[in-house]
DNA sequence: CGTTTTGTTTACGTTTGCGTCAATAATAAC
DNA sequence: GTTATTATTGACGCAAACGTAAACAAAACG
């Protein structure tokens, strides 16, 4: 019984999908960030693709370097079990990413502020061009 | 009298303090971002093109192109006055950057909420591991 | 006064992240 | 069955954002 979870894509769906060229997706996986099956030569995209792909374009977005992505989505499926040694050095690496992202959200939210601040001061020179137009018009 | 809002940055100083390079300085001048007055052939950097340098790379930290930046620096020193039309369309664009940043921000907030699930499960395996090793310890 | 330090321009080199053929295979459509 | 579509692997190309080196000016240091 194929259930939902078992659903598969092709490399132009997943590119149509997220409009990314198949280009990219190659890419990608030739930089380890994606590893679809294979059925013959035929890359087969699973749910699983499709969510690392996600993450990828998001961080794409957020300005992260494909090696970063990388490192990022190798955090997200790490240990099941491993060292304690290993766990803290992964939960510090964790933590590392946590502050940058940290950073950023700060960056964004004050860029917001600066940008809400010009909108309002044009906002108010509007109003006054309108009635002075509307004074002489 | 000299007051502090006249005080002058040389390239190297600029560069030290934010860790760049100087010949990223001189770059960004190139693409537009900068425009420092000149002494001699010497660059001379007042605080408002400091002002500006802070925005750049905050605008890198987001992961924005320069010219993606120097299109905000501009909304940013934009319209003291201008045509009514032209102001709409300015604000029109501030709204585009909002947009755009509210996307990113969410992103941050996805991105943020899924490192302190990862980070949680880390620490909830870290600590029963831990225990266990107490036991046999 | 010689020599580091700091600065300049010009120009070529490098990395990242793909775009864009080319040549070829395997399906799919008519 | 042949014509289109979709796929593959190279391989070269390219723009962005600098790095780096050369060749030189000026200024600051001991």
């Amino acid at each position: 019984m194929p259930d939902a979870s078992q659903k598969t894509y092709t490399i132009r769906e997943l590119s149509q999908e997220f409009d990314v060229t198949p280009r990219s997706l190659r890419f990608y996986e030739d930089q380890g960030l994606l590893s679809p099956r294979r059925e013959g030569q035929k890359r087969i995209y699973s749910r699983r693709d499709r969510a690392r792909l996600k993450l990828i374009l998001r961080g794409k977005r957020l300005g992260m370097s494909l090696s970063e992505i990388y490192q990022i989505l190798s955090l997200y499926d790490s240990p099941e079990g491993g060292e304690i040694r290993q766990l803290e050095v992964y939960l510090a690496q964790l933590e590392e990413k946590r502050q940058m992202l940290l950073q950023r959200r700060k960056d964004i939210e004050e860029a917001l502020a600066e940008l809400e601040s010009s909108a309002q001061r044009c906002r108010e020179l509007l109003e006054s061009k309108r009635r002075e137009a509307a004074r002489s018009g």
